[in-house]
DNA sequence: TCTGGGGTCCTAGGACCC
DNA sequence: TCTGGGGTCCTAGGACCC
């Protein structure tokens, strides 16, 4: 029995919501930017109109307000793009709990369940239009067997699209289109494809698995499967909300050699990714330091310790030992904090309680064998629970 | 007038243990 | 007086995505 998986996808988030606060953006072009004087001057995001004048993400600024003048520019509001998140995937949510969120604008539903009820189209038409009268956030929907089908096909109708992609319209839909609209086919790759006489989709799909598997290792072989439209991921509601890590990293307004400045920077992320972890009641044993230099080389050094963590004093120590340690004393443009692999909070009590009962146990263990020698040999030398202090003197 | 900030997954080498 | 092979953990970095 096929699925049927539905990739959600906001369009223009940032740009969109900013809309929805705000109607009186809505016929002009929009953009989410940084402030370029604190080197923050790329494009977040570009509402329908901004795009068609040729601006883009991660276009910087000046060149976005060199196409087009009139241009309306908006500083990020990221506390307000989770509140509105948080209200669509509550609205997806109630379509089904088989939800996984893939980002903070996009998820994955698996409404196979739903199908014999309802028309997937229709489906799909309801929760369009939900999501633009209630929360003001057009979005496309992409209806397939899987999930890659399912991304890809969402990305094909922008804004308000629907499109459905079966298996049997990938060499005709898919396969012609170049290697690099792939989704997983970033700027690297495609490259490393197109060496190999790579172009398109189709070719990746017929393309010889060994010569893949030496190039790109095990990821290419499921790049190929992708090509053939094969995805056997499923939708994992989990998988969407545990965190693996959490970091805050920041650009510099200039770059920095002045060692104070850097610990009082480092002290703000400290600050920020204690506080994060309080918040997801997570601790970690590794602080990771992300170090960009002028030159915009970019190292990242960890350490991990053998004690759970999540206060700002130990983020911030075990963040300024790795800067002391690997900074090279060149100028620094970005420095970053991250604590990787968190884990639950009671876990971590757990992890505690479970190696104070094993050595309780070896304990236990030892002085058994003690008492079986005793019994054994007749003698008592060492007393059980004596006061060592006592004995000695 | 260059190039944000938040993540995930994979690889690879060395240490260490058995 | 020659040097196996597997497993796990730690660390660093690359690629990708939104």
């Amino acid at each position: 029995m096929g699925r049927i998986i539905f990739h959600i996808d906001c369009n223009s988030f940032f740009a969109s919501c900013e809309m929805a606060r705000d109607p009186s953006l809505k016929e002009k072009p929009v953009v989410v930017a940084g402030d370029p004087k604190e080197r923050r001057g790329i494009v977040l995001a570009a509402n329908y109109l901004a795009k068609q004048l040729g601006i883009y993400t991660t276009m910087p600024l000046w060149e976005a307000k060199k196409k087009c003048p009139s241009l309306i520019v908006r500083k990020p509001n990221f506390s307000l793009y989770r509140t509105i998140s948080q209200q669509v995937f509550a609205l997806l949510h109630r379509v089904s709990p088989l939800l996984e969120r893939a980002s903070i604008d996009e998820g994955y539903l698996d409404v196979t369940e739903m199908a014999p009820s309802v028309h997937p189209l229709i489906l799909a038409e309801n929760i369009q239009r939900d999501l633009l009268e209630t929360v003001q956030i057009p979005v496309s929907i992409g209806i397939a067997p899987n999930k890659f089908l399912a991304k890809m096909a969402s990305e094909m109708k922008k804004p308000l699209g629907i499109t459905v992609l079966r298996k049997r319209d990938v060499p005709n839909v898919l396969w012609p289109l170049a290697v690099e609209n792939m989704h997983g086919v970033g700027e690297k790759t495609a490259k490393k494809l197109n060496a190999m006489g790579i172009v398109t989709i189709g070719d990746l799909a017929k393309a010889e698995e060994t010569a893949l598997q030496q190039t790109l290792g095990i990821y290419g072989a499921r790049l190929k499967e992708w090509a053939n439209g094969i995805d056997h991921r499923p939708v994992d509601p989990e998988e969407g909300e545990k965190r693996k890590s959490i970091g805050n990293s920041t650009t510099l307004p200039y770059d920095v050699t002045e060692k104070q400045v850097l610990l009082d920077v480092l002290r703000e992320l400290a600050e920020s990714v204690s506080r994060r972890m309080k918040q997801k009641r997570v601790v970690s044993t590794t602080v990771q330091l992300t170090i960009r230099y002028h030159n915009f080389q970019t190292i990242t050094r960890s350490k991990t310790w053998d004690n759970p963590f999540q206060e700002t004093e130990d983020v911030f120590r075990y963040a300024a030992y790795l800067l002391k340690k690997h900074w090279n004393g060149e100028p620094i443009r970005l420095l970053g904090i991250t604590a990787l692999d968190v884990f639950d909070r009671k876990e971590a009590v757990k992890q505690l309680d479970l190696f104070h009962y094993e050595e309780e146990a070896k304990t236990e263990a030892l002085w058994k064998t003690i008492e079986q020698l005793q019994k054994k040999f007749g003698t008592s030398v060492i007393q059980r629970g004596a006061e060592w202090g006592k004995n000695e003197r």
